[in-house]
DNA sequence: TCTGGGGTCCTAGGACCC
DNA sequence: TCTGGGGTCCTAGGACCC
């Protein structure tokens, strides 16, 4: 999808259309997405939304109508599923297609590319870019060439003049750090890449990374669709909530507060994935931006809020006083496996009823009353920072 | 008013077990 | 005066993606 969340966001304004739009925002926020007249000015997704503002003065700032962007996205990813079952989701604007199997009722791959276009164009009203490769990451790079609203093919004889003369950077998979080193190593093209020996791009990299992206670079990545790392196993290794102070704290009591919102927020999507979790982890950002995190492994996997809230805070505690503010705080679950599977440990003399009732009970009044029906009574009266 | 929030995967050291 | 090899789990951090 082109410029997903903006175009979502605005699709029903046209009074903005050709005007720079920035989706996001909040205090301290990041642009979730611009506007292709915002980007021809320099504005990024990901970038403070303080410095957009700066490049873009005249930009309309918005808040991302989240529940309408997910909506659209499922309704796209359902023609999507309409061409061939072999959809690889990759995120909510994004998903790989085998289209092998597609072929013969549609011709040739460029014309399943035109036919979702169009699909997507006419019933959501917003574009899309199709790029078209023998593998996954030709075809996400082509994808990215293609933008906006357009489509581009790297037929597999093509392949390699279309990645040679790339930087490094543009491979998928190669981010800031790994970019900087290969530079550091002399290595600036993905030809610079493709032609170093592998037992160097080994020893430089790590053997997996390294024997990875040397098969990027000769576009012979194997993996198939629905088999990439992300995709092709049981989806949620983890579930986690954060969230940055609108202004840093030292407030312990403040703390505390939110991460027992958030250890709320994270245990109830937990329990109504039917998931339990072995291991709780606690993040904490300073204000000078040093980021750590701290893991918990229990004795039973839990789905119980206060069980989360408790380890979270001691995770806190045992932190111990800093010299520097909080920024953020961060709760997350892992090890997750399914809550049937999770017999629970009895203790003698325990209640016959405990946190386990409460927070089922909490769950249901929720979801007929919605999400202020009821919780933990600290929150009452405080506003999310 | 620099730097969000949701994730996945990899690495590396130490503990522990056989 | 000597300490292997293989494996799993736990913890912490880092890189990357959208």
């Amino acid at each position: 999808m082109d410029a997903f969340f903006a175009s979502v966001t605005i699709r029903d304004r046209p009074e903005l259309r050709g005007r720079p739009v920035l989706v996001g925002g909040g205090l301290r926020g990041v642009v979730l997405s611009a506007t292709y007249e915002a980007r021809r000015r320099g504005v990024r997704s990901a970038m403070p939304m303080s410095r957009a503002r700066r490049l873009c003065p005249d930009a309309v700032v918005l808040p991302a109508a989240f529940d309408e962007v997910e909506a659209t996205s499922a309704a796209v990813m359902e023609i999507l599923r309409q061409v061939t079952p072999v959809v690889e989701v990759v995120s909510v604007d994004e998903a790989f297609l085998d289209v092998a199997g597609a072929l013969r009722r549609f011709g040739s791959t460029t014309a399943v590319a035109e036919h979702v276009r169009a699909r997507v164009h006419d019933e959501q009203r917003i574009t899309c870019s199709v790029g078209i490769g023998p593998t996954r990451s030709v075809a996400k790079l082509a994808g990215r060439r293609a933008k906006p609203d357009g489509v581009v093919r790297v037929p597999p004889e093509a392949v390699v003049d279309f990645l040679h003369p790339l930087d490094v950077g543009e491979l998928w998979g190669v981010g800031e750090r790994t970019r900087d080193r290969l530079r550091r190593l002399g290595l600036r093209t993905v030809a610079d890449l493709a032609h170093t020996p592998l037992p160097e791009l080994r020893r430089a990299l790590g053997p997996r990374a390294g024997a990875h992206l040397h098969a990027l670079a000769w576009g012979t990545d194997s993996a198939r669709v629905g088999e990439g790392p992300v995709a092709g196993r049981p989806a949620g290794r983890s579930i986690g909530a954060e969230e940055t102070f609108g202004h840093d704290t030292d407030d312990h009591e403040v703390v505390g507060r939110e991460l027992l919102r958030l250890s709320a927020t994270v245990a109830r999507r937990a329990r109504a994935a039917g998931l339990a979790a072995r291991c709780v982890s606690l993040k904490v950002r300073y204000a000078d931006f040093t980021t750590l995190t701290r893991s918990r492994t229990l004795a039973d996997p839990t789905d119980v809020t206060a069980t989360v809230h408790a380890t979270a805070v001691a995770l806190y505690a045992a932190l111990g006083a800093r010299r520097t503010r909080v920024r953020l705080v961060g709760v997350r679950l892992e090890g997750l496996r399914p809550r049937r599977e999770v017999h629970e440990q009895l203790v003698l003399g325990a209640r016959e009823h405990g946190w386990t009732d409460a927070d089922r009970a909490a769950d249901r009044a929720v979801s007929r009353f919605g999400r202020d029906a009821v919780g933990p009574a600290s929150l009452l009266g405080t506003r999310r920072p």
